[in-house]
Parts: C-alpha cells; sequence; structure tokens
DNA sequence: GTGAAAGCGCTAACAT
DNA sequence: ATGTTAGCGCTTTCAC
C-alpha cells in the first residue's frame, strides 16, 4: 500500500515510502473520505471514528500531500514577498513583520527579491517569472524603480496582488500607500528653522528610486516656497550607502562647503556616513553640521550623537500589505483599498 | 473549455478564467501530451509543432498549474530555511545568501522563523508542523538553542535536509558547521597580551544559546589553560542587545571595575552597547576599555573607534546550506556531508 | 514525432 | 455518519 515500488498498466510508480489517505483509510478500516473529512475537520464525523483515524495518521505518520490538496482546494496557504533587496535594516524590518503577520493569518511566507531596476529587462522578468506564482494564494511587491515588465506580469496576474507603493495613481490593486512627503517637509522646515536656505542640502539614494524622488522633491518644494532658489550643488543623488554619504561629506569639506551645513540625508545610512566624514574631519555634530536620516532604522539610535530621522512605519508596511492581502484572499470581490502610511521627523540630537 | 463555469457529473466544477493544458492543446490542434513535452523541453518535438504550441501558450497565457505537476513530479523548486528570527545583519546576511544561491540553484525560498526556545513546546511544534513540508523540496534548519520536539519533526522528515549547526555530532545529516571555538580563543589570547587575566570579561548572549555556550566555554578555557582562576563576575549571560551589553557596562561602571577591562562580547550588539556606556561614562576606547565583538557586523565598520570583533562567515552560511542542499536534493543517496566553517578575530580599533 | 490513457493523492458532491 | 466516485491538471509510459 504505497510502501512498495509498484507500477500501474501505464507504469506511473508511487513513491516508496510514501504514506498515502488510502493506507490511513485501510487502517483505521474506513473510507479515504472519512480520513478526509477528519484531516479537515469537517462535517460531523463520530467521534470514535475520528480518533480511530487519528490514531491510524499518528501511528503511520501520514501527511497529506499538499500538491494534491492544491490541485482540489487552490489553495497552499502561501504567501510571496517581493522586495528588491533582503538585506539592511529596512528590508529586514519589514520582512519580520510581513513573517509575523503571516504566521497570524495561517499563512507561510515566500519571499524573493526582485531588481526594481529595470536594468536587464529580461533577466528581471526571468527572476519574476520563475516564481511559482501558482503555487502561492496571493503577493505582496514592493515597487521602489521603474521596472514595467516584470511589474506588468504581477500586475496582470490572476493572482490576488497587494502593491507597497507610493503611487496613489497605482491601479485598481490593492495598495500600501507610502507617504514621504510629510516627513521630508517637516525635516526640510525644521533644518530650515535653524539654518539658512542656502546652507541646506539633500543628499539621495539613486535618482531613479520613487522615494528619493518625493523626498528631494519635497525638500525642493519647502524651499522653493520660502523663495529660495536652489544651486544645483544643493542636492545630490547616489545610492543608499554609508560610503556614498561619507564620500559626500569628504567633497563638500575639502570644498570647504561642509561646515555650517544642515543635511536632509536619503536614508540613515548616508546620513551615518555624512556623520563620520564630518566628525573625522573634525567637525562637530549638530554644532557644525546638522544632519537628518530617513527611515528611523535602528541605526539612528546606534549613532553619537543620536541621529534625527524621519520615521518611516517599517513593521506597519509588512503588517499590513499581508493583513491587506489575507482580507483580499478571503474576499475576493471587494473593491481595492489603499491604505495610506506616513512618514513624520522624529527629532534626536544631531539636529 | 476551461473558460465556462462547468459541472461534471459528480459537480466538480473547472476555474473560470484558469486556461488548462487542454485549452492549449485544442488551440494548437495537439495533444496535451504534445504540450507538456514543450514546456518541458522534453523528447524532440517537431519545431514547427513546437512554435505552433509555444504561440498557443503565449496567447492564451498559459501557465501550468504547479499542484498538478508537484503532484506528477514531486518537485516544487521551493526551499525551506527556518531561522530564529528573520531581523538583524546576523539573520538578515545568511537570509540574503542564501537567496542567492537558492536562485542560482533554480529554487525559491520559503522563510519562516522558529523559535529556538524550547518553551511553550506546543506552540513551537505548532508553527513547525503547520509549515507546508510536503510543498518543500528541501529544508535547512539553524539551530541555536536546544528545542527537542520541533527538531525531532524536521529531523524525522523524510524531506532533505541541512542543519544549521554548532554539533558536530548531529546526527546523519548534511551539516554546516560553525566553529565558535577558534575565533573565541584568539580573541581571547589577543586580549589577554595586553590586560591581565583577572581584568578579562566575557558578556555573552542567552547562556542556552549554542553559540553563547560555545564561545563562553573558549573563553573560559584560555584563561584556565594560563592557570588563570575566573570569577563569577567575569563571565556573564544576557541576551544579544545593545541594551544589555549597555545595563551590563553601566553596572560595571558604577561597581568600578570597568576601567581597565578587556571585554569579550557575545556580539556586535552587545560590544556596541558596552562601548557606548562606556564612552558615555568618560572612559575613552581602547584606552581604558578594550572591546572585541562577534559575529563580524557590518554594526562593526560603523562604530567609532571600529570594533575589533570576531569574523562570522554569515554569507558562507547561507551559501552554503542552500548549495547542501540542493546537492542532497540531485542526489538523495550521497553519503552525509559536514561543512565546516571557522571564525576568527578581525582586529579593528577598539582592542 | 505524436497521441491515448493511466494515474499522482487528494476533495467534494452525491448517495445512502 | 460514512462510502462511492468523479475529477483537479498535469506527466509519463506505451503504442503507433
Amino acid at each position: 500500500m504505497g510502501s512498495e515500488q509498484q507500477s500501474g498498466p501505464a507504469g506511473v510508480r508511487k513513491l516508496a515510502g510514501a504514506v498515502s489517505i488510502q493506507d490511513v483509510a485501510d487502517a483505521a478500516q474506513v473510507s479515504i473520505a472519512t480520513v478526509s473529512r477528519v484531516i479537515n475537520g469537517h462535517q460531523l464525523v463520530a467521534i470514535e471514528t475520528a480518533a480511530r483515524v487519528r490514531a491510524a495518521i499518528e501511528r503511520l505518520g501520514f501527511r497529506p500531500n499538499r500538491f494534491a490538496q492544491g490541485l482540489m482546494t487552490r489553495k497552499s496557504k502561501l504567501l510571496g514577498l517581493a522586495v528588491p533587496d533582503l538585506h539592511g535594516e529596512f528590508y529586514s524590518s519589514i520582512l519580520r513583520a510581513a513573517d509575523t503577520a503571516a504566521r497570524k493569518a495561517g499563512y507561510h511566507l515566500l519571499v524573493t527579491t526582485f531588481d526594481g531596476t529595470g536594468k536587464p529587462a529580461a533577466e528581471g522578468d526571468e527572476l519574476i517569472s520563475s516564481l511559482p506564482m501558482s503555487l502561492l494564494d496571493g503577493m505582496a511587491v514592493m515597487i521602489t524603480e521603474p521596472n514595467s515588465r516584470a511589474l506588468e506580469y504581477i500586475r496582470t496576474s490572476a493572482l490576488p496582488v497587494v502593491m507597497i507603493d507610493l503611487d496613489p495613481s497605482g491601479g485598481d490593486r490593492d495598495t500600501i500607500l507610502i507617504d514621504n512627503t510629510t516627513g521630508a517637509r517637516e525635516a526640510t522646515e525644521h533644518l530650515l528653522s535653524a539654518t539658512p536656505g542656502s546652507n541646506l542640502r539633500f543628499v539621495g539614494g539613486p535618482e531613479a528610486n520613487f522615494d528619493t524622488v518625493q523626498r528631494s522633491r519635497a525638500f525642493m518644494s519647502v524651499l522653493s516656497e520660502r523663495g529660495i532658489t536652489l544651486r544645483p550643488d544643493q542636492v545630490r543623488f547616489g545610492d543608499y550607502t554609508m560610503e556614498w554619504g561619507r564620500r559626500w561629506a569628504q567633497e563638500a569639506a575639502s570644498a570647504g562647503a561642509l561646515k555650517g551645513c544642515a543635511v536632509l540625508a536619503g536614508n540613515d545610512e548616508i546620513a551615518w556616513g555624512i556623520m563620520t566624514a564630518a566628525q573625522d574631519g573634525g567637525l562637530s555634530i549638530p554644532g557644525d553640521v546638522r544632519v537628518v536620516g530617513f527611515d528611523d532604522t535602528r541605526l539612528s539610535t546606534l549613532t553619537r550623537p543620536r541621529l534625527s530621522t524621519v520615521h518611516m512605519p517599517l513593521a506597519q508596511i509588512g503588517t499590513s500589505a499581508i493583513e491587506l492581502l489575507a482580507r483580499r484572499i478571503a474576499d475576493p470581490q471587494a473593491s481595492p483599498e489603499k491604505v495610506r502610511l506616513s512618514t513624520s521627523l522624529v527629532k534626536r540630537e544631531t539636529s
């Protein structure tokens, strides 16, 4: 009964060692339907029969085959989470929250990185299309850069999808909307309150990155609303690394342009890079240079002085995305929901 | 043909909107067997037929149902990775490396946290047993604390399993063995070279944690080999957080026992906590207090002065675990392999 | 090179 | 309360 290698008429063989529902049924002297009912807690099975079945399941070490179950039910209790990277405080925080939320909702999490950058389009596409989507009950996707193809692929999928995005116009899908603007404006105004506009700087991440775009725009509009005309050197783009922050600060310092600055960094890492470069160069913070980071990762409480930063609701993003997904799966007909999450300044010691 | 809600004799209905292999076969005027061959790149299908099939697949947007495929092939191209937590540099590094390796090997990664602590045994068990194991082609499990039940569950599973462990005796499974001893000894000796043994401290993580056990033992044996008798206050346990490090240092400082110390911390976070507390208390590092961390996370390059630490091959752990798993899946008969990864001191500026 | 047909191990009517 | 049975959508012989 499944314990022996067998050949049927068409030569299809059972897997040796695998215990099937039929084996349990035989052992418990019931039909497979009854076993199935016990497994799924369905209908009323006689208490005594159920006990017999459970004993058999236990004794044989039976585990239902999820493939077979899924084939009928079309459910796997698996959720996908696609983010640009798995590393660093930022994604790490989202991921952990998502995992916890998924568990709470009775799901498991399949993580995958997908390169937001639309570079070798074909390559990114493969990554995404290799995803065993039909095995997933739903999928949350975080969009940080333009990436038409892969996105299109997901968007047009029949799968329940939740987007983590900045763009409120983002289609008819459930969306977690993150608003960088309020926090970035707040930070800029805060900086402006003690430093002249011409000494303000924005040192951002990748120019194509949606967050960076939104953050820099907010920075610029606050200044322009105050009638301050920006010089090109006041807004720079690089990447989300400490090295970039340090490099920027070193260059600014050697041009004699760092002292007296108040800088809004694209994220906490960049801010940290700027801080170390400034401090290594003998500048004090916030005395000579004021710095505000972005994201409110744990990093910001680790620096000395502790970094003022714009809080990103990272855990909330992960949690909401999964909750939204679970809701969507439960009710596929519900109209698309938009969850708005906002950012705000956390004043600490560097500003 | 799958595009309409239908009822068969037993009332089983097709999913509306789902394109099946039969639909493709019909459209391409071939049998489903041929479509299957094209999908799987099998056998020689006439070049022209294949083209026709591919066109139909494309046109209909057909995606093979993974459940059905898995039911026959017993393969999902999904790997599980179970770690105690998903957060922080430590796990984050492992996870990213594992994800990359999995992708390279043609797999996707299902992550799950499982509480190493054997606390509410039943609860942990449920977490693990709710894992859709039969959906996975294999699983890598990181063990950091005793947890008999859940572990037993996984160990006895028929699934290919790779253990990430410290215990060389860890059974007949493939194992990534991490040796904390060499690094911890090296660090202790390094500290000892400029600080008297009675001023050495070990400030570890949770006492039950395997890493902490191994690290503290190495610390103690080096001292005892030198004929130094340890006082109880020289080895303390807490948790892997900066707060614990800070608390320890503050208490030591207020007992007047911090200055002159050389401490080996259980991880970089603890080390960082100790550093900040010492610096806040007006002590200089490494002048008044010498500190060595553990793990060589990015944190260690972020502190000022930069933290000496014991390098843990985190990326290597993730990569090797997945590679080993892939190898095991490819050849289930191969004899269990043990991959030994070791640790070593990275001298920076705090010691 | 292609098709027919037999299942893989389940779930869910339907019947009793 | 339990059994019978028809598939779910694929892969894989085997025959042609």
